[in-house]
DNA sequence: TATGAATGAGTGTTCATTCAT
DNA sequence: AATGAATGAACACTCATTCAT
């Protein structure tokens, strides 16, 4: 029962590869075909132009992470708690997808972005959470829009360390770093 | 006694737009020249390559924010209230440049970045100062690495906010977000 | 009883049109194959190849045209009203079919030409009527590939005036024109 | 004293032999360039775009020859002496320059033209000859569009005999096409 | 017959860099 | 120092054609 993996997969894989290494424009399509095994007509074949490739790497991303966020948030509770759970949610999620970590910062660093909103609105359930901490007095009131940039970088900032720049994180370390940002944000 | 602009100047100054406009790679030399009113091999005079000139606006920037955040740091004080005035300096210093912040911004995360630790290097005494907290017992004991990362990435949050989505923002908005940082620093 | 149309008209139709509107090189194959409703590998069931395809339009055309003309030297007469009668059979034949004009035009002004005397050989009546003309002292003594060339392209300037540039042309302006034609051939 | 050829004018000579020879979309422009002992860039240094390059063959072309046309037209005499001479000095024109005639009837028949009616514009003193001699009666009145087309079709007809069909044609017989073409539009 | 995903050679164009003036 | 014409490697993308289903 063979694996089969799809070349439109392939590309994807590839393409998060190489965007990780030297960036979008270090990665010519010529390469990625090749590294992926594929034509470069296919690539084109699957994705209309070589930004398009890209963006969908940072859709597909913001949706897997949404989809991590979203179920980290079905469990009830109170504020603060479902706020530590989002954020470790989101921390699992690109800890274990550095790639994917890296092909999102770039995008959302890039003048591609700005078009797209995409992270905002499928990470809408972490500014509900952050709104609804706000009237009910449990978070400070404050530019929603900063706190949820806060939090965001935050996890960003913890798994560049981890996952780039290698450094060693005990999970009681993370778990640390996550109470602290939290601690801004609660009265 | 006229206000006579170098031609380095100006080619440093169109830079500083065409990158915040649409980046390292939607900049052609032929273009800065132009909107420089400069040559295209005068550019080369001043600069030995492409690279460099980008990265000349990194270094530079980083040289000014370190000079704005060494002023702050002088004055003597308790952690707490230097870690403040630090981080205001450093959002009074990228938010008056905003094209500077954009040019920090797109070269930290650029395949560039990473040779050029830079910004560390300047920001040396916002680390000292982190790390003299954390010795004292004012500031949580807490990777460092961390802690500075967390401290730039809110300034540049606010910044963004500011300058870029054109947020109104209040100084007193803009300290309670600065407080709401520290408290998650200091014990 | 419906009225089928084969897949192969399908194709014949769309690519008439489609090399009408923005030439041989404007019209992809993918395209043909989407505007005909028709798979790409059944274009290539029908025609061996794209150049097969557009030169297969135009010996069709060469055909049906050959027929009208044909048909119009059927009918006895002097040579002089014959030739007005081709002249007025052909003209009525392309201004009716401005497509298959436009893909005739083409194909003659293009590098696929000269391996194709399609047209001479259709109308080598016209050629015989010159000829016969010369020997009977009706028309000028003249250079016969000439006298061919003159004839056909006055019908096609005639048509691009009213089926491309639509100018009102009314039957008497027409008839002026072919007797114009006629006049700078007879003696 | 050398003779210096621009380097543009080795592009302009190439494009003339290339197009020529396999037209537009036979001649990459990479050829272009290795024939020319030109690199692809310089090029484009003087033309923005493939386009524009033959663009500049066919304006180029109509200049030129409205130059002809014009010195022929100079001279006075009777409408119809000063119609022999325009046909003249056309036909003189372009059976000496068969490449541009080349150029220029592939120009005509592409997708190219029509936004650009330079010859109609260049050839405006012919237009006028054609008016004037049908107020002055000298000429049949008729559509002078046509009559335009009619002159310069009959033009490039003979061209081609002469030039691409390689059919030697005497002085006389060249003579007397011209007259037969002008007995068609003379009353 | 019919389909359309896959192929990959080929093309127009860009742009960092050089160098003669 | 300053100029800008010239260079040519590199790139994104196209599209005629094939072939397994």
């Amino acid at each position: 029962m063979a694996k089969e993996i799809s070349r439109r997969d392939k590309v994807v894989n590839t393409a998060l590869k190489l965007i990780s290494n030297g960036g979008f424009h270090a990665s010519p399509m010529s390469e990625l075909a090749k590294l992926s095994g594929v034509a470069v007509g296919t690539i084109y074949h699957h994705f209309p132009s070589k930004e398009d490739l890209f963006e969908s790497l940072y859709v597909e991303t913001c949706t897997e992470a949404a989809r991590a966020l979203h179920e980290s948030l079905s469990v009830k509770g109170k504020e603060v708690q479902r706020l530590t759970q989002a954020w470790l949610a989101l921390y699992g999620y690109f800890s274990t997808a550095p790639l994917r970590y890296s092909a999102v910062i770039q995008y959302r660093n890039s003048p591609l972005y700005s078009k797209n909103k995409e992270m905002e609105d499928a990470f809408s359930s972490l500014t509900a959470l952050l709104k609804e901490g706000q009237k009910t007095g449990k978070f400070k009131k404050m530019n929603v829009a900063f706190q949820f940039e806060h939090v965001l970088s935050s996890v960003f900032s913890v798994v560049r360390l981890k996952a780039i720049e290698k450094k060693k994180l005990s999970e009681k370390e993370v778990r640390e770093m996550a109470d602290a940002i939290i601690q801004s944000i609660r009265k």
